[in-house]
DNA sequence: CCTCAATGTAGACAGCGGAAACAATGTTGT
DNA sequence: ACAACATTGTTTCCGCTGTCTACATTGAGG
């Protein structure tokens, strides 16, 4: 990779060379970009290995070196979907406000937007069939739900959230949002909902938790 | 196979004759009924229309004359899914007691175990591409949502719930229990948390929904 | 009884995922 | 510098699938 490439390579960016010669050099981000891309266009079950590799301009066979197959390349992609999720959740409540009830809003506002404008991502993400890549997915998911989970332990600090095991808590606030996300990303709601919905369900979560006073 | 065919067929059930002739007379639920058991056991990826044909004992090319493709395939089992829910869910509530609070817990423990029981099939009634079919499965759903919504209005007309749209107030509940599912059943929380979790959900919905009386 | 629509069959086709053998290119030890 | 070696891409082949078209069998209604 010595002799022409040099300086795209080093700083780490895509060759994207056009005359391409025999090895690719990049073909498993390339691979998994575009499978994003078919992903996001129409959908898991439309995706090919072949139409991948002819999209690329590599033979048919060459996704096999990065894929053991079909499923691994989804794996992958559910993989940094959960990654990516991760992020989008970390920055927004590092833009958040400080107090909890803002927080929780903006995070699981954050969290609808993504499964909305990812919905065929989001489908892959839960659909993970327990393979040998699993456990790789399911460490990924568990970084995204990190930060919320935190969220809860602050807000029970707080005092604005009764006791209680915050994952138990937390997950049903979030199985909430995923739920709201689901039927609309199935069409069953429409969309201009979402955020109706996530206030009422952030509202309800809210005055449903709410420590007791005066019982 | 079955010994009690006469009975059966005599209740407008499937005759299931073993010396089958040129035509089979009942092909359509024999292929809807071995694709449930196939979904059931492998999933809806793994369903091939062939497949189903040869263990039916019929051409390959015969489950056409009843499903224009696959996904039309899909599309009935989603459609019979729904209506399966609601009836599910109305023997949920015709059993329930008849306070508000144990009739919100008990159809929804209904829903979470349907769901639980069936998780490649509640999958696919989520998952319904935007097909000419989609109407039929849209209306079922709705039959299947409608005796909840129905609970709502009556838990508001109880004063047991703030007023308000009973579609909006409902379906944030019934996403909090579909986002629980479909998180056991991509093994993302263990499923022995299912009763626990729809308990914790109850709770907080009917706290968080309550009419407000001391503003 | 005869026609005709419904239903099942047979055969063909292209596309796919996967496996194996082969070729080109980097890499590394000496 | 150069010879093994590992990595990566190619080619070829296989069985399977969904779908299409032409044909066969059957049952129902005039």
């Amino acid at each position: 990779m010595l002799s022409k490439e040099t300086l795209t390579a080093k700083l780490g960016a895509v060759p994207e060379a056009e005359p391409r010669s025999y090895h690719h050099g990049n073909l498993r981000t390339a691979l998994l970009d575009a499978a994003e891309r078919g992903l996001r266009e129409h959908g898991a079950d439309q995706l090919s290995l072949r139409d991948l590799a002819r999209e690329i301009g590599v033979s048919h066979a060459a996704p096999r070196r990065h894929f053991a197959d079909r499923q691994a390349l989804l794996d992958a992609l559910a993989e940094s979907g959960f990654l990516r999720l991760a992020d989008t959740l970390r920055s927004a409540l590092a833009e958040a406000a400080d107090d909890f009830s803002a927080r929780v809003r903006d995070s699981v506002t954050a969290y609808a937007h993504f499964a909305t404008d990812n919905a065929a991502l989001l489908e892959l993400m839960y659909t993970s069939k327990h393979r040998p890549e699993a456990p790789r997915i399911a460490e990924a998911a568990g970084a995204a739900f990190g930060p919320l989970i935190e969220l809860i332990e602050q807000g029970q600090a707080h005092g604005a959230l009764e006791p209680g095991d915050p994952e138990r808590i937390g997950l049903v606030l979030y199985a909430t949002v995923h739920g709201i996300t689901t039927m609309i990303n199935g069409d069953m709601i429409a969309g201009e909902l979402l955020d109706e919905l996530v206030e009422t369900a952030v509202a309800q979560f809210l005055r449903g938790t709410r420590p007791l006073r005066n019982p």
